[in-house]
DNA sequence: GGGATCAAAAAGTCAGACTTATTTGTCACA
DNA sequence: TGTGACAAATAAGTCTGACTTTTTGATCCC
């Protein structure tokens, strides 16, 4: 799924990364090149190298004659699919899980409203069927196969929408879907009114109703956002 | 406004990060590190670390035997807040501000509904004053005045949303603002119906009044997205 | 023609010496 | 006592050169 740490560089950042992230190291930790160095037993090069992608994904920050401070939270590119990895993997999970959802909730009900102007003859085909898809996973306990048609069908709304940072959120949607599916209780079948909610997505889209398109994915991530209890007054 | 190179290292990327921003080197291109250090005339160390921050976001990719490779946008880390700038400093610009416009008409809506929910009476408080400050500063070619209350408002509409992704979409948002006003057309003294849109979003957040702030704000994006003459079939 | 083998190329790694900026502490002077 | 300048310590920043490893592509043999 995420690419594995290539070259020592690259298992260094996933170890310090994840343990950032996760907020092992309250904000202001000081740490020292030479002395992480050490401790993963790589040469200052690669350590150094390490730092400075933690550092543009704003991290930490590295000054002279100070050491490398983490940043606080606030500070961190969130959006950087490899921060929400880390977070996703660690104990920040939940609020990463809630972070999204709602992001979810606000990009999806557009994209699909753009999706339903712009989407190719061919889009329009493999939405049907990865919503046939879904209603032929939907009952007896099929998870797995379920979740690969509700993938990829936000997959291709989010890139029929012609937007290109929609399209980037790809990655993203997949990895709360999975993560619902694997980490969160999910023992039974899901909705049944979900499953119709996305057959009757795709039809708005194929017949190129953009705001029934919207306003019935705008209740697929309403019944997203309930799961997780968010919502209320 | 963005952190100024520090070091050798950011000026490399300084220059080389806009130049692939900008579709310079075509996708598949491939760049030796001991050729850009000559031609930076840096080190090799320091020519590394910049690749592998460039490959942090998914610019390029390190191979050995082979060499850096330029990737194709589709791949880009499009919501890293560098990328985003190098984006907007460079011929990509016009499609860079249509796809932030689209993503703030997105999610801006969905933030302000939440405002309404989670706004401290201090985060409501700073609301009216920017709305009025937009009001102040809407007559007589007060362009400067007007962007700043404009961008502080959007900003706190967004931190006062309570989520994280959100608030972090600020600065971006501050870009496209700054961006209408000083680089596209904007001679005149700004719409009076965006500002009373403003104004009356102010007052549906300090009112509790989700769907109306949703609805408001959707209506404030909908006039900047036909700013840029997006919409339409 | 196809598969194994070998050589070249470029990134990856390391070690060590040196430079530079920044902080902190000290000391003299007002 | 407070304040300013100056000096020392520290950790990041930089450079260089040698070496390793992986991958590719060409060659050679069957």
């Amino acid at each position: 799924m995420s690419t594995p740490g290539r070259g020592l560089h690259g298992h260094v950042l996933e170890t310090l990364g994840p343990a950032i992230a996760a907020g092992e190291y309250p904000p202001g930790s000081v740490l020292r090149t030479d002395e992480l160095a050490q401790r993963f037993d790589v040469s200052r090069s690669v350590m150094r190298e390490a730092v400075r992608v933690l550092e543009s994904m704003h991290l930490v920050e590295s000054r002279r004659r100070v050491g490398v401070t983490v940043r606080p939270k606030a500070e961190w590119n969130v959006y950087d699919p490899q921060v929400i990895r880390w977070r996703l993997a660690g104990a920040d999970r939940p609020q990463q899980l809630r972070s999204l959802t709602v992001l979810r909730s606000a990009i999806e009900p557009v994209a699909a409203g753009l999706a339903a102007k712009y989407a190719t003859a061919g889009q329009c085909a493999e939405l049907t069927e990865c919503a046939l898809g879904m209603v032929a996973h939907s009952r007896g306990h099929q998870l797995e196969g379920y979740l690969i048609h509700d993938v990829a069908f936000h997959r291709v709304i989010l890139n029929a929408s012609g937007n290109e940072m929609f399209a980037r959120l790809g990655d993203v949607v997949a990895e709360v879907l999975a993560g619902r599916t694997h980490h969160e209780v999910m023992f039974e079948d899901p909705d049944p009114a979900a499953v119709t909610l996305h057959v009757q997505v795709a039809e708005a889209v194929r017949a190129g109703d953009a705001a029934r398109a919207e306003h019935l994915t705008r209740e697929i991530t309403v019944g997203a956002l309930q799961e997780l209890d968010i919502l209320a007054p």
